[in-house]
RNA sequence: GGGCUGGUAGAUCAGUGGUAGAUCGCAUCGUUCGCAACGAUGAGGCCGCGGGUUCAAUUCCCGCCCAGUCCA
């Protein structure tokens, strides 16, 4: 980046100047002509602690301060936006200030919604997730205090000199010795955008980013800057996009040893208590170590890995061993670590995240898991669920849309199925521990990740509960490669097939959507304006095209000389494609149109149900619930939501009430198009239930009281849709439950359906259908009772059979062989109960085909063989074990025969 | 959406191509003033559902359902 970016008239007349750090070579300015470096760290450690560099403020102080002078400074204040970013489909959690605004805002396709504006963001990052209360200074939640300008050609705010005047004065006024404020250069680079920034340092500490962002990556005709050896060109809107970190300015302004001490005492001090490690803190030794220990620890760049080699470097540096400054932090990084996490999970589920496996949901349980596992370890009695309570009440935030009480029942859920988890994983480990130890090897590292990945038990644990057992485990460092490997597989994309069409349709002019204006016409006339592969293009068309969860309307094209049939419509681009069979359609003729009335008023029922279920379903389950996708069909629709258990079927009543109450208060439906950002201050962004639609204005339907950005066709008013009924409940997978319905005729034929189903069972038991469970009941219990019944019977004919039976002494062995009327069950009874006393049994009964068992109480005669050799001569097979074996054949006249060749096997055996 | 693991008695789980098992729990009886403990006896199973292979399937194969888990 061109140093001249960096040469701002303030400094210039303000008395900064510009020198280069010994320490990483980098620019900066400063007032003080004596500094030695550029005041970062690892360049310089941490002055502040123990003697700050602002006056004391609290959290809640430091926000209002900062909000408030800019303000006074011309800025209009902005509330705050969730922490799930809704309003984007990149990327799931906030991340940054300038995040609210990306991507139409940022782009210029969308004023700003106030210009210029301040902000406190609550920004979530997790990829530093293992230096949170390790480091310091980490955080997985912060919030980003930010006043952005956004310049657009003939609406200039303000640059780089006004930004920085105002940073100065607001460090002034907070009570920062200006003379100890560095700004250090540093071109700045991220999601497609670049330009010049300055760090702002003070006390060692970075407390703000000002980043002008100029770059981006449209080409235009001015020479592209490389960065980073891609080519940024400048864009027309400039945008000043600064990041103060409120906790690291409360930090500096109180000079405790963490940032943690500074941001949450009272959670630090709530922990400390429980974890009863507060009586070492009055200990002087002990918090020198701690605080010594912090101010060091800052200037390490942490990255897991080489935590103990860092570990041993602040060791040496503040003179105590490793072993000691090992036992004394440990705990208090758990301690901090749990007291950040638990904020984090505050304001992840006060912003209605709801924990599962997928999308921001798996990061919720992520960080919610790692929770537990560190109270587990410090030993902390007492519920998650308290903590993070009281992290929501302490925040002072009332934005939060989730309920206390649904927060505490998510938690408690959460809390329940991971201890289930782990003690399923218990049990399963300690019998592997077992296996191997007989075996007398460590558990191998496959099984460790047939563990981790199919149970989800992390090798950490598997490595505790195996030393309880006394066996060792195999734990190879690339552990988490090896499962890495297991999933890396090539994403096949699903190609849309009628992008090849993209360049021909690229010259026609859009096509007249007819079905906004007019969602009840069923019946059009236009001009072929293409005609291609059996695909139409009109001028204009009623024919709704796949999109939004709403499938394409179908219908006829009317020609002069005949029909042809429309069987698909899509939309690329603006252009909209029918796609036909039959007939040849030639370009610039008239054709009248007509859609497939039922089909499509009843896609428009069920569409329009879908809103009301959703807002039927937010009623009952509480405001978590969002749309996780659907799928609208003409018989039937789908409705998958974010809920974090299962849907109980008196849920699913209340729900079903709820919406066919909204349908009979018959309230019109409204549909405008609203500019982007006005429709979401007004609405939030429950607007965003199908995905985030693209452009300046979004159309807003409003169904009772839904509200939503929808782009589909609706009914004019709730009464139209009719009878909503919920058909069925499916749990589509972790965090997702899927309602299927029907709407208007598609509700009663179900119901008809479903009666007749009740009909048909009813009369087949002979009884009336309000009877019919009770009936079912008693069915079911006899048929178990006659069941077991014919079982004792069947014994005591065994036993009655056994004392008719003819025995024949061969030496003496009991044999008997013999053709009974019985079952092959019975049959096996009976040869049990002779060879359990001895003897041997060769049995058999004629019903088409013979069933032949043989039991042998005698190790000289094997049952198997001797059916084999029966079987063969029947001409079937047979097999069993030594002791009772059975077989089957079709030659029913040889059985004599058989029986001899049986009778031969056995004498031979016994005389062998 | 894809991969993997599992589904057997009320619970936890063995097991097997040929008569379904253990432990705990439960019931009854015994021992005891009573309880725990102990001893004896017993009840309790569509071996998830549906197909297929086989003389024979709880067991092998396919599909589905349910639960769990990892990765997108």
């Amino acid at each position: 980046m061109m140093e001249e970016e960096y040469q701002l008239e303030y400094f210039t007349t303000h008395g900064l100047i510009r020198k280069s750090c010994p320490s990483c070579g980098a620019a900066y300015w400063t007032r003080d002509p004596d500094r030695a470096t550029c005041g970062d760290a690892p360049c310089e450690p941490y002055a502040f602690i123990g003697n700050p560099v602002f006056r004391p403020h609290s959290l809640k102080e430091m926000r209002e301060a900062f909000l408030s002078f800019f303000e006074r400074h011309g800025h209009t204040r902005l509330e705050r936006y969730p922490v799930v970013a809704r309003w984007r489909d990149d990327i799931y959690l906030t991340i940054a200030s300038i995040a609210d605004f990306q991507p139409y805002v940022t782009s210029g396709v969308v004023p700003p919604p106030a210009n210029p504006l301040t902000i406190s963001q609550p920004c979530i990052r997790l990829n530093d997730l293992d230096a949170v209360g390790r480091s310091g200074r980490h955080l997985t939640l912060f919030e980003m205090m930010a006043h952005h300008a956004f310049n657009s050609l003939g609406n200039e705010i303000y640059w780089k000199n006004e930004t920085v005047a105002l940073c100065d004065e607001f460090l002034a006024s907070i009570g920062a010795d200006l003379a100890r404020v560095s700004y250090k250069e540093h071109p700045w680079v991220g999601g497609g955008n670049a330009g010049p920034s300055v760090e702002v340092l003070i006390g060692g500490l970075e407390v703000a980013t000002l980043v002008f962002m100029n770059l981006g990556k449209v080409r235009s005709s001015d020479p592209p800057v490389l960065l980073d050896g891609e080519p940024y060109y400048p864009m027309t809107t400039r945008i000043v996009d600064t990041g103060y970190g409120l906790e690291r300015f409360v930090w500096a302004s109180q000079g405790s040893p963490t940032i943690y001490d500074a941001v949450f005492p009272e959670i630090v001090s709530t922990l400390v208590k429980k974890a009863g490690i507060d009586a070492s803190l009055s200990d002087r030794e002990f918090r020198n170590i701690l605080a010594l220990n912090a101010k060091y620890a800052g200037m390490m760049d942490i990255h897991g890995t080489n935590l103990l080699q860092m570990r041993e470097k602040v060791a040496g540096i503040i003179g105590v061993s490793f072993d000691d400054l090992q036992r004394v932090i440990t705990p208090f990084e758990k301690l901090y670590a749990i007291a950040d996490h638990t904020r984090c999970l505050a304001y992840m589920l006060g912003d209605c995240i709801v924990p599962s496996n997928v999308r921001e949901g798996y990061l919720a349980r992520l960080v919610l898991r790692r929770t537990l596992r560190m109270m587990n370890e410090l030993h902390l009695d007492g519920d998650l669920a308290e903590l993070i309570e009281m992290q929501l009440q302490l925040s002072g935030d009332a934005s939060f849309e989730q309920g206390l009480d649904i927060v505490r029942e998510i938690v408690d859920n959460e809390v329940e199925r991971y201890a289930l988890t782990l003690d399923r994983g218990g049990r399963i480990v300690q019998k592997l521990a077992t296996t191997y130890r007989q075996k007398n090897i460590p558990i191998p590292a496959q099984e460790l990740v047939t563990l981790y990945d199919s149970h989800g038990i992390p090798p950490e644990i598997v490595r505790d509960v195996a030393a309880r057992e006394g066996e060792s485990v195999e734990f190879p460092d690339d552990f988490y490669s090896m499962i890495a490997g297991l999933h890396s597989r090539s994403v096949t994309e699903a190609e849309n097939p009628h992008t090849r069409y993209a360049e021909r349709v690229a010259s026609l002019p859009p096509t007249q959507k007819l079905y906004y204006d007019q969602p009840d016409d069923m019946e059009f006339e236009a001009e072929v304006i293409d005609y291609f592969d059996g695909i139409v293009v009109l001028d204009r068309t009623l024919f709704y095209p796949e999109g939004g969860g709403q499938p394409a309307d179908t219908g006829l094209l009317i020609t002069g000389t005949g029909m042809v049939r429309v069987d698909h419509t899509i939309k690329l681009g603006d252009v909209i494609l029918h796609q036909t069979k039959g007939a040849v359609i030639n370009r610039g003729e008239r054709v009248k149109a007509k859609i497939d009335e039922e089909r499509r008023r009843s896609l428009m029922r069920h569409h329009t149900a879908t809103h009301i279920l959703l807002r039927a379903a937010k009623d009952v389950l509480g405001s978590h619930i969002h749309q996780a996708g659907a799928q609208k069909g003409s018989e039937s629709s789908r409705l998958d939501i974010r809920h974090y258990k299962h849907i109980t079927p008196d849920e699913v009543q209340r729900i079903e009430i709820l919406a066919n109450q909204m349908v009979m208060e018959d309230s019109l439906v409204s549909i405008k198009w609203e500019e982007r950002t006005r429709a979401e201050q007004k609405y939030g962004f429950e607007l965003y239930q199908g995905g985030v639609p693209p452009g300046k204005e979004i159309r807003v339907v409003r169904v009772n009281r839904d509200v939503e950005a929808c782009a589909g066709t609706h009914c004019r008013s709730t009464g139209e849709v009719g009878p909503i009924k919920i058909i069925r409940l499916e749990h589509v997978q972790d965090g997702i439950e899927r309602i299927e319905f029907a709407a208007g005729s598609a509700a009663i034929y179900y119901l008809q359906r479903m009666e007749g189903l009740l009909n048909d069972a009813a009369q087949v038991v002979s009884v009336q259908v309000e009877n019919l469970p009770a009936a079912v009941q008693r069915f079911f219990t006899e048929w178990k009772d006659q069941r077991k019944e014919i079982e004792r019977l069947q014994k005591k004919v065994a036993e009655l059979e056994i004392a008719r039976l003819n025995i024949e002494m061969i030496g003496d062995v009991r044999v008997t062989i013999q053709c009974l009327d019985a079952t092959p069950q019975q049959l096996v009874n009976i040869a049990n109960s002779i060879s359990g006393s001895g003897g041997i049994a060769l049995l058999a009964s004629k019903d088409g085909k013979v069933h032949v068992v043989v039991g042998s109480g005698n190790t000289a005669v094997n049952a198997a063989a001797i059916v084999r050799k029966v079987c063969e001569i029947l001409g079937g097979k047979g097999g069993g074990s030594p002791q009772l074996a059975q077989g089957t054949g079709q030659r029913v006249d040889l059985l004599g025969q058989a029986f001899e060749e049986g009778r031969a096997a056995i004498r031979a055996g016994l005389h062998g």
